[in-house]
DNA sequence: CTTTATTTTCAGTTTTGACTGAAAATTCGG
DNA sequence: CCGAATTTTCAGTCAAAACTGAAAATAAAG
């Protein structure tokens, strides 16, 4: 592995962690690799700084590129394809929770929507019915708001990330000074807080 | 496996995201048999409904205690151990949220600070050390938003969940209404909105 | 259309992780 | 303590996934 000490360490932690974010090693290590580097890569510079065979680099960027996780650039004059990762973090995230999302809770929202359509035959599965419809309910409730953050402008998200908890205060101070003035209705509507707590 | 139709499918479908969620098949039925039932169950219990091996379930069982993830009752005179999952979904959540983490997001910051307090030795270095600190930013900021909310009743997180984007209006509001109080002053002090969009 | 640079595919190999049965350890009732 | 019930550990086996080198496919240049 030919890269500075400073860059291996962080490359070598991403393939490490790689494991338990569900990637396998050496995807990971492209991955920290394009994210560390000032200037697109190309696959036989990725060989030569990670020390893996030409076609295990080639399978990476295939999986990378099928998570949205690295752009292709095409250098003028030069045939080979470069690759990078956006400069902007927040986009980073977005794409990764994103993808995330679809791979890892959209099939089991659809599994749990199918099996609440069915009729329980016993109280067993009655049970388990009722079960799964806290599950669907609570994960219906997830998505949706990650929905709504998905579309503001990161400006406005870190605002609201950062003020954190504090937005609860201003819940508080707004439901004591005004009526829900009436949006569109929905199924859950705000309830009005208690006063203090 | 002897389950209730509706049941195998929800059991099936958790042993097969399994992987995706980083965890065995065996791990992730378990804990479905274990959340779909309507009372605890020992681990000869999960041996017939699941046909795995006895090992195999005591290993499952002692991961998902790793995780959190399942409790374990005893039913008097009765020398084996039952488990089951909490009742209420948001424990859940809150637990697999925080689990996960530890296991895939700390390791990283410690990284990541470690790295960062380290003299860059090149101009490559020092722009590796650039993204890292980016990325070490956005996490922070992240993670302290999760704290915050990890803090809150259910009750009250439900509320925020549900407004969604509606938040930024109340905040607009707030903004055009007030002059911000002077709170403990934090490195990122809101900014104040532009009044309209 | 041919040549050459580059990327992709794939069969075979290696590595890693899951699973089992048997044996060891633990725990509780007597 | 002893012995039965129960759980855990572990060495060996099996299955899945990662990785490689070589061959095939693709794409641009001449």
């Amino acid at each position: 592995m030919t890269l500075p000490p400073l860059v291996q360490a962080f490359v070598l932690h991403f393939g490490e962690m790689g494991s338990r974010w569900g990637i396998n090693r050496t995807v990971g290590q492209i991955y920290a690799v394009l994210f560390a580097s000032d200037r697109p890569l190309c696959a036989d510079d990725l060989v030569e700084r990670l020390g893996v065979s030409r076609s295990n680099v080639s399978m990476g960027l295939k999986e990378l590129q099928a998570w949205n996780l690295v752009r292709l650039k095409h250098v003028p004059g030069d045939r080979r394809d470069f690759f990078t990762t956006p400069e902007d973090v927040w986009a980073i995230v977005r794409t990764l929770v994103e993808e995330r999302k679809k791979r890892e809770i959209d099939p089991t929202l659809t599994m749990l929507r199918e099996l609440l359509m069915q009729a329980p035959a016993s109280d067993e599965e009655r049970h388990a019915q009722a079960r799964m419809r806290d599950m669907h309910e609570l994960i219906e409730l997830l998505t949706g708001w990650y929905a709504d953050m998905q579309r503001l402008e990161t400006e406005r998200l870190v605002q609201l990330l950062t003020l954190g908890t504090k937005v609860v205060k201003v819940l508080e101070m707004k439901d004591r000074l005004f009526v829900m003035p009436g949006g569109r209705a929905k199924k859950t509507e705000t309830r009005t807080a208690k006063p203090e707590a």
